[in-house]
DNA sequence: ACTGGCTCCTGAGGGC
DNA sequence: TGCCCTCAGGAGCCAG
């Protein structure tokens, strides 16, 4: 499930070998994914070339001088590139051939993903305008996400996983933030003091730092662009370990369900 | 303005 | 070995 150590992974994976291509052909498999592949993508970004790959959030930014691919993983989709003439999978649906005859290949059992396309600036689109700051920027500070809490009846874990609050934080990598800041997950974001936030910035920035560092993390079948799986749920200390002892204390961690989503914390070290 | 619930989809995993 | 059932999960969308 791509949050964004997997996006950030998958990124660097793939820009060296898209950066200055000339598309030639968009092939589209299953145009049925999040949204439908609109059909400008195949008559208007063939002949570009890829000037950039850029990530915001969770979302891919394919960018040509004409316009910009929007990609998102969703929660099972992954990024290849291909030589020509690589049979395509059961599930793979969309392809961006190159010139040079390498293709960039979606594939996505789920179907949650999504291929976009736009041709202004991809930060005005419907999507990405009302993002939040990205949680490694400068823009992410105590200061900010204190302010953005007040008022809020949320749960702190709701909070920092709402992509208008800050960006990239999903299921996985929430619960090892709030463990590490020490700050249990339900608590309702208002009620949290400052000092308290300034602990939960730092947290969300080192896991998501490390889980870099370690090319993301593989649950299922998360692989980088070569095909490499991530090492960081060697060192998740808490998500997917209900009833486990806590790294810290050895009490048992605890699940529960917050806002349908599975949440993972020790109540002896988290508050 | 907020909030919670629903929705898309398929593979994995558990029970028997 | 195989079948059926349940569930996970990003995040936009909508109703209250």
């Amino acid at each position: 499930m791509p949050e964004l150590p997997e996006v950030e992974i998958t990124r660097r994976g793939i820009a060296p070998h898209l950066e200055g291509q000339r598309v030639r052909e968009v092939v589209v498999r299953q145009p049925h994914l999040r949204w439908p592949v609109p059909a400008r993508l195949r008559s208007e970004l063939p002949g570009q070339h890829i000037v950039a790959v850029r990530r915001r959030g969770k979302y891919l930014l394919l960018e040509t001088e004409v316009g910009s691919a929007i990609l998102h993983l969703g929660m099972s989709g992954s990024l290849h590139v291909v030589a020509a003439g690589t049979p395509p999978g059961k599930h793979d649906h969309v392809d961006i051939v190159f010139a040079n005859g390498r293709s960039l290949r979606l594939r996505d059992p789920r179907r949650f993903g999504a291929v976009l396309w736009t041709t202004r600036p991809a930060s005005s689109h419907k999507l990405l305008r009302a993002l939040g700051p990205e949680p490694l920027s400068d823009a992410f500070d105590a200061d900010y996400l204190f302010a953005a809490s007040r008022g809020r009846r949320v749960s702190v874990k709701a909070l920092i996983m709402d992509s208008k609050v800050v960006v990239g934080v999903g299921n996985i990598y929430a619960s090892e933030s709030l463990f590490l800041a020490g700050i249990r997950p339900q608590t309702p974001a208002g009620r949290i003091a400052r000092r308290r936030y300034q602990r939960l910035v730092a947290a969300v920035r080192q896991v998501l730092a490390a889980a870099i560092e370690q090319g993301g993390t593989t649950l299922r079948d998360f692989t980088d662009s070569e095909g490499r799986p991530g090492y960081f749920q060697q060192r998740l200390q808490v998500y997917g370990r209900g009833g486990e002892p806590c790294p810290l204390c050895g009490g048992r961690i605890r699940s529960l369900q917050l806002g349908q989503r599975n949440t993972f914390y020790c109540p002896r070290c988290q508050h």
